[in-house]
DNA sequence: CGCAAATTTGAACATCGTCAACTCTAGTGG
DNA sequence: CCACTAGAGTTGACGATGTTCAAATTTGCG
């Protein structure tokens, strides 16, 4: 169990233990040189982590912190690894969420490549939908306790920017700021717009 | 055998079979809106591909295509998943490949969100010699046959930026640029600038 | 209620993209 | 082997865009 805010491993804690997420959101993270954020990714379950970790030893620095109270189990390094390499079906059930890991990280890819700011945040905001939206009455609340500074890291621009294009989109109808979620009221409209400022 | 600029496969003439890099260099990369090159990733032997449609079918549009003559085995889908389900080393060897191929990616975000085009430029150059870099008297060949405009596109710059960014590392000797490869002669040099100009 | 963090706003400035003209190079065909 | 051509790379001027910095405002939570 771990509170907002809090880090649940970074290389510098680590012994190789597998971490399954089981309830909550967690933010993965690395730092630039200036001790900047540079978030890789938001997770909710099912996550194994860290997959770099556990499948070979890169020394590569990641957070994995809670962004709000997140709840995890935990297994011995050996343990999991006994366990997968005597049971074919739960090691392609964990290649294939590798996979899908690695689909996430072709869409940020692909986020980062947009040049402009406008259009880089509604691809953002399409993909936060289609991974931790839910629907209703058409409209699309994007489930996810993100703060502007948060989006803005992921987007490799800054709070500023992120602030004055949020305030476009509201403006323009095509996004809502509830609760501290996201709410896109209309997808399709959010996508020509995205089409339409590439 | 695949020709330089050749496309190995892309999703129209994709039919599930599996593929295994030999020789040669391939790019990975998709298309945006506008039609222009969105590269994920270089690769030279040795590579599975296309993971995400093998283990998953997403239905994202991308391209794989030789940068000079490269040859490739292809296997039935059914063949290929028939034989890792029954051989737990071989599956865990596609797995540990798959991992690498994140790794990679997530360098690809560190990459993209360095806000400015020079230190992006170092970076990007720093992961290519470690990639497909050859040491010799204390310089690094990227041994990779790269374009500017390859490199630009990977970089989310224009080939006109990248062109003068590469101009500064020459004139700072800190870059050469041997037919038509990058050579780095002092690594060390080029990481100090990099967080000089972070 | 009150502090700390998050967000907004404005103005000046730096950086990169765009466009257009030009040069260089690799690969082609005679 | 040479001439030709398309693609690759260079350069300069200028405008668009985003960052930076500073200051005000709002929000979350103890």
């Amino acid at each position: 169990m771990f509170k907002k805010g809090q880090i649940i491993l970074h290389i510098d804690n680590y012994n190789g233990d597998v971490f399954y997420l089981e309830s909550g959101f967690i933010k993965i993270y690395g730092l630039g040189i200036n001790g900047d954020e540079r978030i890789y990714a938001f997770h909710k379950p099912p996550l194994i982590f860290p997959i770099s970790y556990i499948f070979n030893s890169t020394k590569k620095e990641i957070f994995y912190e809670a962004i709000n109270i997140a709840t995890v189990r935990v297994a011995k390094n050996e343990e999991f690894m006994h366990f997968i390499k005597n049971n074919t079906h739960a090691l392609l059930e964990t290649t294939l969420e590798v996979v899908e890991l690695l689909n996430n990280y072709m869409a940020r890819i692909d986020n980062l490549e947009f040049g402009k700011s406008y259009p880089r945040l509604i691809f953002r905001l399409l993909v936060l939908a289609k991974r931790f939206g839910i629907a209703k009455g058409g409209e699309v609340t994007i489930e996810l306790p993100i703060t502007h500074k948060d989006l803005a890291n992921t987007l490799s621009i800054t709070r500023e920017t992120t602030s004055r294009e949020v305030e476009v989109l509201i403006k323009k109808k095509l996004l809502k700021w509830q609760n501290r979620l996201f709410v896109i009221p209309n997808i399709k409209k959010l996508e020509k717009e995205l089409e339409e400022n590439y």
